[in-house]
This record gives C-alpha cells, structure tokens and sequence, in this order.
DNA sequence: ATCAACGTCAACGTCGGCGTTGACGAACTT
DNA sequence: AAGTTCGTCAACGCCGACGTTGACGTTGAT
C-alpha cells in the first residue's frame, strides 16, 4: 500500500486524465443536474445533497466527478461568453455588415444559444457573474472583463446603428442596449426551451417590437410617441 | 427579578409594541442597510455581520430590531407589490381609459415606484419572490398569489389593447407582457436613482420603444419588419 | 438617590452544509 | 485466483453563520 493513495481529488485527477467517454457522460450528467437545480433554486440555496439526488448519487460521488460546488457553478458558465463574444467579433470584423444587420444577427444568435445551452446560460444570467463582490477570484475578474468586452461591442454596434441614421438618437445607446438586453435576457425568468415558442421566435418577435414598435398601424396614428422622449420629459 | 425577563425577543416585542419614533426609525436604518446589501450580494450571500457593519451596530443588536434574517427580507419587500396592485385596480376600474392607457399608466407607475422604493423592489426582483420552491413558507405563498394576480391585470390590460386595435395582434399577449417586464425589470441590473436618469424618462423612453421602436424615420423605411413575425418564422 | 427601561454588545450554543476519509463490492486484468 | 482499478457511499471533522444569553453603561422618571 503506497501511503496516501486513497485521497478523493487524486482519484478524481486521474480519472479526468484518463478522459474516458463513460467518465466524461456521468459527468456531464452531474453537471446538468447542477445547472437545473441552480436555475431552479439558485446557486446559493442549492445544497450539494440535492445535486446528488438529482443525478441519483450519493453525496459525497459528486466529489469523484467536481472538485467543489465553486467547480460545478464555473463549469456550466464557463464558456458561456466565448461563444457570444467570438459571435460579435465575426459580426464586427465583417465589413459588408451595417450596425443594424449586426445588432440583429447577434440578438437572434443570443437568444437561440440561451435555448441551446439552456439552462447553463439562464445561471449565468441569474447569478450576475458580472456583478462585481460576488468574488474577487481570478476566475471572476475574468469573466467580468469579457462580459465588459461583450458589453462594449455591443454599445458599438448600436452607435453605428444611430450614426448610419438607422436608430433614433434621442434615446442615448445605454438606453438601447438595456432595452435589447432586457427584453432578451428577461427570458431567463419564463422562457423554458420546447414550451411552444423556439428561441428564434422569440428573438424575432421581440426585435420587431424593438425596431417596428408593437403598434398596428391604426395605432400608430393614435398614439404618438415617437418625439424625442428625454428632451420632453425634461422640459 | 422575573425569572425570564432578559429575552431579546421579549424586549423586541415591548419595543415595537410602544412603537416610539426612535425605534421606528433605527428600525428603518436598519432594514435600510440590510436592503442595499441584498441588492449588492444578494440575499443568502449577505450576513448579518455585513448589514450590522453597514448599520454601524453589533450583531446582536440587529435582533432588538428584527427576529431573523428572513424577517429583514420580508419587511424590505413587504409592501412593494400591494402599491402594484392597488394602483392596476384603480387604473382597472377606471371606465374612461383605454387598454393602451392603463398600460402606459402602469408602466410609469411601477418604473418610478422602482426608483422611490429603492433598493427594496430591486431586492423583491432580484430574490425571484414569485418563483416557487423559494420557500413554502405561508409568506411565500401569499407573494405568489399576489404575483399572480398582479400578472393577470397586466395581461389584461394588453389584451384590451390588442382587442382595442392598438396592439399588434400577431404578438402574443404573453410575449408583449415578457417585452415590456423584460424592459422594465432588467432596471434592476443598471438603474441608480440620481445616476442622470430619472425613473419617468426611463419608463418614457422604453414606452415609446415598445410602441413606436427604436427606428428613425428613414430606418424605419429601410429596414421592414412589422409582418406578423411568429408566422414568417414559422413558415 | 434609586430604580426601571432602553439600546447595546461580548460570548456562547447549535446546526447545517462542505469537503475528506477509508472501505466495500463489481468488473476487468493477468 | 489474486490483484487492481473503478464507481460508490457511510461516517467523520470542521467551520461559518444564525439566534440567544446575560450583563453593562446611559437615560429619564419618582
């Protein structure tokens, strides 16, 4: 008997070295059952007893698959962002592009990855990764700088928007941006993937009622608000 | 000597029960600290030596003034939904408004609500008070009902304007009340009373995105997205 | 001067949840 | 058949946070 061998993360590092298809399943199990339960109850109020349940393990087996409930939360949202950001980027580096057909492709590509990542993506949200005090951790620092990144490149696409004369410019782009993203990410509250709307729908919709407004024409000649809004509530 | 007089709960009900404006007041500091520490931590991350630091008081003394953490909690988001409600019923059972006008009413209402209250709705946002599996605590339940009930009127009131022909009829009463909650209650994320912006602009600027949108004239001319949009997916 | 009430706080009991240990059967190896 | 690896789990130590105790100055009433 060598002297220390029977240690749980020794076992669990070699048996993540080994990368074994069956290893890697249960894993991904563990994990989902993880990210439902911290989108249903969320991180803090979910007990590592109930992941277990969930996945029909023992407690103390989730050891063998994550090093810590910090493990588990930062492995579901861990590659949330890239995809987004590499997402932005490509629509940035495209020239042929204007700032309105880029906002639109990065919303509808938002919103159908929250439906594919679902529900890693709504821990995300719900979670505020980006809320600083959360954690002064490197791993957090990080990932408030890439959402810092996403979040720039998308004011920038909205400023092209109101530069090309598309977007109003009475509404200041901070304004535009949280409008988008709240309508978007609001849908972490209620949007639930194969409850008859696809997340593409969704996105569709909603960047109608943002571009068009959500009048019918009769209504339109009615209500009258499109004057510059700020400016009148001031004065 | 009373053989148990010396019970800090005991002194906490003497105290609240003679109700002097002292108390009343260091009671509402304290709440005060323990609500901006929810919304910047959130409610489980929070501990109590936090909101008595903030308070400038010792532990221990937070419980002359609250019995539990939980009751913090209640206290601070108590009443946020009933000043909701109240207003939605009288807005209702006004006969003279239309369903376009009672939404616009309820819109400003609850975003300068936000802004007065706050933090304690951001808090009451934030915490998911109406998702179930919280709490099943009878509390828990009422803020559920409530919830509901709130979400009925809203709802009802877009259908008014979808039946009144104001509303686009291809959108879902459910996905415009997601659109204009989504808008509205993503404030929790970004919007700080005194930070440039005042509650009513917000409310008018995103009003007048979900009427009239975000596109200028000439935008509007360009790019064309007001055909029922569920259907062209769909198809 | 005395006493009670008030606001406060150092110190304690308690408990629930995290992470680890050490061992047990099953399956696979040699 | 003996040994090894794999997945699993009963049991433990530990710590941090909650809620309580009991007592201390201070203030105001008698």
């Amino acid at each position: 008997m060598n002297d220390k061998s029977s240690n749980i993360s020794k076992r669990r590092r070699t048996a993540r070295a080994k990368d074994s298809a069956d290893y890697v399943a249960k894993r991904a199990e563990v994990l989902g059952a993880a990210a439902t339960l911290f989108k249903q109850q969320g991180f803090h109020s979910t007990r590592l007893v109930d992941v277990a349940r969930e996945a029909g393990l023992d407690r103390a087996t989730i050891y063998y698959y994550a090093g810590s409930k910090e493990e588990l939360l930062q492995d579901i949202v861990g590659g949330v962002l890239d995809t987004a950001i590499a997402a932005a980027q490509e629509l940035g580096a495209d020239v042929t592009l204007t700032g309105m057909q880029r906002l639109h492709q990065i919303f509808v590509i938002l919103m159908t990855s929250y439906e594919e990542n679902y529900p890693a993506t709504f821990v995300y949200i719900q979670e505020q990764m980006h809320q600083v005090g959360v954690q002064e951790t490197e791993w957090a620092k990080a990932i408030l700088k890439r959402t810092r990144l996403f979040d720039r490149m998308l004011i920038d696409f909205i400023k092209e928007g109101i530069e090309e004369g598309d977007l109003r410019s009475d509404i200041p782009p901070r304004l535009h941006e949280n409008a988008l993203f709240g309508m978007l990410n609001w849908t972490h509250r209620w949007f639930v993937p194969g409850g008859g709307l696809t997340g593409r729908q969704v996105a569709e919709t909603f960047w109608s009622i943002y571009t068009g407004g959500a009048l019918t024409d009769s209504g339109r000649k009615k209500i009258c608000t499109s004057d510059p809004v700020l400016s009148v509530v001031n004065g």
